[in-house]
DNA sequence: TGAATCTGACTGATCAACCAGTCAATTAAT
DNA sequence: ATTAATTGACTGGTTGATCAGTCAGATTCA
């Protein structure tokens, strides 16, 4: 009995509220309706608004973060010669955020920490750095052993805008079945997590200055 | 005398407090604070509050796409064989958007953006049909165009993994002066242009289902 | 000319509704 | 019986919006 379950389903709530409506347009009084109790109780459990939200950030993340971590060690672990393919290193990033994406509270969260991601207060950055660092710097270094051609700003460069849009092809926002008149959709997460593996892959390399001398050599990780 | 001189800093004082403290945080009597009017005289001009971010939307979204679309159709126009390089058409896509998030009001509106694009309410859905699908229509046809080889859904799958990026990208979030400790960071403009046509160019052409038998074919575009 | 009229820009005061957070009191659990 | 969980009532402050009214300047009528 770690967590209380009155304290889960105000947590859930939170989630669902701050995702819909962002932290501000969100009230306690509208968290405490949703999940069915009372609004002092969010404050005996979460103390104040600022710190519930960053439960909710925290109770994701960690989640998330831990089986990336698991599966890159994974890749390296099982990878004959010790270097495993670009490929499967974007793929132990990449899956668990777009697989829990697509889980009921995924399509919440995925929205709060897109939003966070492209805020520039510093208390959004602290969240950002504390709970986002750990596991960037691991794919940062994992990055450098997979692409040593590629210099540092490469991989620093290519590792940002690659997260950014994970991050941002986490929420579905529909876009693309708008744009392609109802041809495409982005309700198939084998597909979607195919093409961002695909685009980043061949994105981080391009990174590479080295790219024309290098092609061959580089492009047999991706082919 | 179009535009009232007071209707234009209240847009200005708004576009600052929405990107700094979202919608929802940003109250009517902080924004006539801040454009040093009376709460009262945004109401007569921008009628509400929801109405007033719409028109910051306007704004701004009218002003870089027309750049876009201008800096596009000569792109074509001044192509040898009338098909210009996928370099030159990300190009006229990635610069005006970064450039204006670096000029004073573009760090404000990037902001404001960035979290419009990663919403998945039906109003934020609306706002981006309205004021991005046209220029993106454009960039879809450019697109197929410039890569005929690329099917369909690798053209409209990789026109959304890009634009996020670049969106992501125009926010000053300084992550990358953190993460790198200080050696790099994400005020030159030139480098990030470089960096996001770079690894948008070669992602796309990594979308390809063909990339192998085209490599040679394709990355004559890249080079 | 000069007085009357109109108009768009602007304001202070005010509204009911809502805000986050507090606290004493009550209930449930051990 | 002690601790933990939960509640309703409450506080001082803020919210978006409204409204009657002020005021400078342009327009119209004499």
């Amino acid at each position: 009995m770690a967590v209380t379950k009155a304290k889960d389903s105000i947590l859930d709530a939170a989630e669902r509220l701050f995702a819909q409506f962002d932290y501000a347009g969100t009230s306690m009084r509208m968290i405490a309706e949703e999940a069915g109790v009372a609004q002092a109780l969010i404050h005996y459990h979460c103390k104040t608004k600022d710190n519930l939200f960053e439960l909710i950030l925290e109770r994701r993340s960690t989640m998330i973060n831990r089986i990336r971590q698991e599966r890159l060690k994974q890749c390296f672990d099982e990878a004959e010669g010790g270097i495993p393919t670009l490929e499967q290193v974007l793929d132990s990033f990449v899956r668990p955020a777009i697989e829990s994406g697509r889980y009921s509270w995924g399509t919440y969260f995925s929205q709060i920490l897109a939003k966070l991601a492209n805020s520039v207060d510093d208390r959004s950055r602290d969240l950002v750095h504390k709970y986002y660092d750990p596991i960037a710097r691991e794919y940062i270094e994992a990055l450098k052993k997979v692409l040593p051609e590629l210099p540092d700003s490469g991989v620093y460069w290519g590792y940002l805008i690659m997260t950014s849009a994970v991050v941002s092809s986490m929420p579905r926002t529909r876009r693309i079945k708008r744009l392609s008149e109802g041809i495409l959709d982005d309700d198939s997460i084998e597909q979607m997590i195919e093409r961002l593996i695909q685009f980043n892959a061949s994105g981080l390399l391009g990174l590479s200055t080295l790219s024309e001398q290098n092609n061959g050599r580089l492009r047999t990780d991706v082919g």
